[in-house]
DNA sequence: TTTAAATTTCAGTAATTACTGAAATTTCAA
DNA sequence: TTGAAATTTCAGTAATTACTGAAATTTAAA
């Protein structure tokens, strides 16, 4: 960085992530070293995070491991330097896929196993026959939407962009397909 | 509720998102309070809410408040009573449409806008044409994938099962479609 | 091995967020 | 209007989460 010194517009970037950060599920402190990372250009190593954004030492520690758990930072080294170096994934596409990945992972996932097992169980009070029925209407959407979301995700970028300029125009492929039943997908509908 | 006490599937479901409330970015209360109105089945008040999940009136009265700037509950009043009940929307893809939404509006909107600021301020820095280079490919996602949800979420629920429901199978169609160039959509590509 | 640099852990404290009860305000039937 | 029921506000406090500095541990060059 110019005079090792972050550039009002960089401060900007970095601000705005600290302050979004809890609403990303993560806190100031690991929403600023993302931003910091992923908008600086080079990998940096956690002496330098704690220099640039003045947090404790420790708490950049700290800051790292969260990051890694989200799979957001990849920890590379320098030769002949001993010390651990942090960079996000080069291609904006795969820190876009890694979020939605780790977000079901962590919110969707305990709630899907949870009602998974809620609708094992025989109905005991009363209304549980009802309970179940609501319990299992929310786990079909979740279930459904989840998988897609898996399916969805192992499309190239490239794929996904044509898909997503389309918007609501993919209606229209279906209906055409339903007219003439080509593929072979969807037949149970 | 049978004998005005929850059943344990019930606990078991309410207690459930009081838990992963932090991580979907409300708290315990809200959490639970949702939850009660989701499984219960039927519009409550809220001295119901605050008796069934043993929270002070005033807890529930800001919890409730939360959900409604999420549009999350429905107010509704019964003949004869002045005190205000509470239920979800009746439809489960409205709750999920309305979710959605709602998320994309906290978490994606104010980095929208701050990324749209950034970019039309002339480079300062001498990184600074890097730095929105990096910015400009992290605003183009956002707005992408953001619009692509607008247009997705007007689609009625049947079509998006089918969407949901064809998975990856979606590649077909697109390939379908550029071999004999139908529809009009996604020319500049 | 030894040892100094690098990193992590963790107890203590600071900061933030959640919750309560009392008081204030609003609502609406009489 | 009035006033009792319903709801909200808010100051004070409890609970949780974030952060620091010192100490412990790990790492790898010599």
């Amino acid at each position: 960085m110019e005079n090792n010194v972050l550039s009002p517009l960089m401060q900007r970037f970095i601000s705005h992530f600290g302050e979004m950060g809890s609403r990303w599920g993560i806190n100031r402190t690991v929403g600023q070293i993302y931003a910091l990372l992923y908008i600086c250009g080079r990998a940096l190593n956690a002496d330098e995070i704690a220099e640039y954004l003045s947090f404790s030492r420790s708490n950049v520690s700290m800051g790292l491991k969260e990051l890694q758990s989200w799979r957001l930072v990849k920890l590379l080294h320098k030769p002949g330097d001993r010390r651990e170096y942090f960079e996000p994934p080069g291609d904006i596409w795969d820190i876009f896929k890694v979020l939605l990945e780790e977000r079901r992972r962590r919110e969707i996932e305990p709630t899907l196993s949870m009602l998974r097992d809620a609708l094992l169980e025989s109905p005991g009070g009363r209304d549980d026959k009802e309970v179940q029925k609501r319990m299992r209407e929310m786990y079909e959407l979740i279930e459904l939407s989840s998988s897609w979301f898996d399916d969805v995700q192992r499309l190239s970028p490239e794929t996904l962009v044509s898909l997503m300029k389309m918007g609501s125009k993919v209606k229209k492929l279906l209906d055409v397909r339903d007219k003439f039943r080509v593929g072979g997908a969807n037949e149970k509908e």
